[in-house]
DNA sequence: TTTATTTGTAATTTGTATAATAACAACAAA
DNA sequence: TTTGTTGTTATTATACAAATTACAAATAAA
């Protein structure tokens, strides 16, 4: 299987929004260039955040725009919108039913995963995009000062 | 099914041995047929679980040992044995590194990222073997219990 | 109004991670 | 010595994410 950076890809996009707003033209083409994906991934992910009430976008229009502020974005709201239910642990269905551990295993598994996945859920509640955007911003201006020093 | 379920085939295997200890042969194929899983993929995780030390296995001779009592072995020694170090949120790491967001958002996001998974990890070391093995024996009881009630 | 550009979405193809299968050496026990 | 098992590698099959292709619907500029 090829591994889901649909989480990583709609923060991306998200970030990008904000950072070059007014600055270059918000295509979907110009964001798939910065996560290095295509236009039609870019499009699908604001579909799912759209439906999400995370983004607001216009039919025609490149002109995405954030549906509340980047400080009432949390990683976790992001995460819900385009990975919708899937399980951080997966759980194996097929096991025999004759078993007595093959028979039990899956509603054991699954209310300890519970466990681990609401406490990680917990803290991407706590992290909001305003948090990546800032950090972004600060790495970047870094980069800069040390690169007109040397 | 293509989603990794090594984990969770695992906890499998290691309870299955603790349950079956003495009333089955405990070979490859046995477990297998309760996982429903291959014989070949069932030695692969014993292995792994061995390298970790959690289990001790005979090269020729199907009698499979925990290395320690299931009180002390927790569900984050048998993901880490099982699953390495594969993260729990996919980062995207081919990004445009000329742009401000692509530039600075994998160790942005690693950052935050990680929070997230020590916490899950802080829950998986939590909970033991013995945990999720005596939670199977109780829904086994009840079962049985309400079947000859009813 | 016409044309060019873009969004939004579906269908198909491609790439890749995971598990099944096959094969066999090393070892153990009857 | 025979049979059965573990341990390991190589190959094949499968499932699913992402790329590609295609096109209708909407927008904006000429």
């Amino acid at each position: 299987m090829k591994i889901s950076t649909r989480f990583s890809d709609s923060i991306h996009l998200l970030s990008f929004i904000v950072v070059y707003k007014g600055k270059i033209p918000l295509t979907s083409n110009t964001i798939a260039g910065s996560i290095q994906t295509s236009p039609v991934m870019v499009r699908q992910l604001m579909s799912d955040l759209r439906k999400a009430q995370l983004l607001k976008t216009t039919h025609g229009t490149p002109n995405p725009q954030l549906a509340r502020p980047a400080e009432k974005i949390s990683l976790l709201d992001i995460y819900l919108a385009v990975e919708k239910d899937k399980p951080l642990f997966e759980i194996d269905h097929s096991t025999n039913p004759d078993c007595i551990v093959g028979g039990n295993i899956q509603p054991t598994l699954e209310q300890f995963y519970q466990q681990a996945e609401i406490a990680a859920k917990a803290k991407l509640a706590q992290i909001k995009l305003a948090d990546v955007i800032d950090t972004i911003i600060v790495r970047q201006t870094e980069k800069e000062a040390k690169k007109s020093k040397g």
